[in-house]
DNA sequence: CCTTGACCTTCCAGTAAGTGGAACTTCTAT
DNA sequence: ATAGAAGTTCCACTTACTGGAAGGTCAAGG
């Protein structure tokens, strides 16, 4: 099965599936011309990888979980434990986030947010009070 | 002021201000002997990009913030409609993020965790059947 | 046979916002 | 004089891809 056909039928644009080759998660054979050439399980695993990676599961995860998908001895508690830490770090993420709307939404309801320049939000980035309670976001690309 | 001063005062690692200042965003003049010499003008800056960092503004936002910041002559609707734009930002990756919780949540919560492999985890990867309605998790790294 | 277009290949660069480390110089204190 | 702290630059690495260039291959039509 030729890259686009696979890209089709797994939902993952043909760059991510090779960057996938690239970093090990998929070993596809190649045709005599030098084409990729998928098996059906090659299929599957991409498959599987872009239903993990829309879970949000980081790409070191899915090669565990992929790893456990492919061992008949697997337990069920490796699953399990990998689902849950996932999912405490995006409950962590909400409430951070939701820390950070309920703080912006108050700065923005107390903008008059006319042609003045005066401006609660620009006051509170200029207090200098913050330096020692500042929290870097963790890592929050929106 | 050297950067460590400065560092400590705004909170911000050396690193940063230094990757700061490569990016435009502060323009410290220098000691004879090469050493930066942040003026309190910085210091503030400084300050108010940690601030607006720290409320998830993304560098290309804290450049406008910072020039607004500058503008004497700003009027506040410009500065209320990047933090609105941003809290709606925010706010969607929160809707986001829940509805991931409550999958991962139902997952976890029907795998019994134990020594057999059977998992509703890993029958929820399997799954063929996502490949349309899949949607990536825009940009979200935890 | 030739061409056109779709599809495939590799490789390089860029994204966001820093962080870590190496190699080196300068300042400060003993 | 020398040790250690603090400063400097530069390069590489992080995440998970994505875009684009330059070029090879394949199927269909004239």
């Amino acid at each position: 099965m030729n890259i686009g056909n696979v890209s089709e039928q797994s939902g993952l644009p043909a760059k991510t599936i090779r960057y996938y080759e690239d970093i090990g998660l998929v070993q596809p054979s190649r045709h005599e011309n030098g084409y990729r050439d998928f098996a059906v399980q090659d299929l599957h695993k991409l498959a599987f990888l872009g239903r993990a990676r829309s879970l949000g599961f980081s790409i070191k995860e899915c090669r565990t979980l992929l790893s456990l998908y492919e061992d008949r001895e697997r337990s069920s508690a490796d699953v399990k434990a990998i689902a849950q830490s996932h999912l405490t770090r995006v409950d962590r993420k909400i409430k951070e986030l939701q820390a950070l709307s309920a703080t912006l939404r108050d700065l923005v309801v107390r903008c008059h947010g006319d042609e003045r320049p005066d401006c609660p939000i620009m006051d509170d980035l200029t207090r200098s009070d913050f330096a020692k309670t500042r929290k870097h976001l963790a890592g929050t690309t929106l």
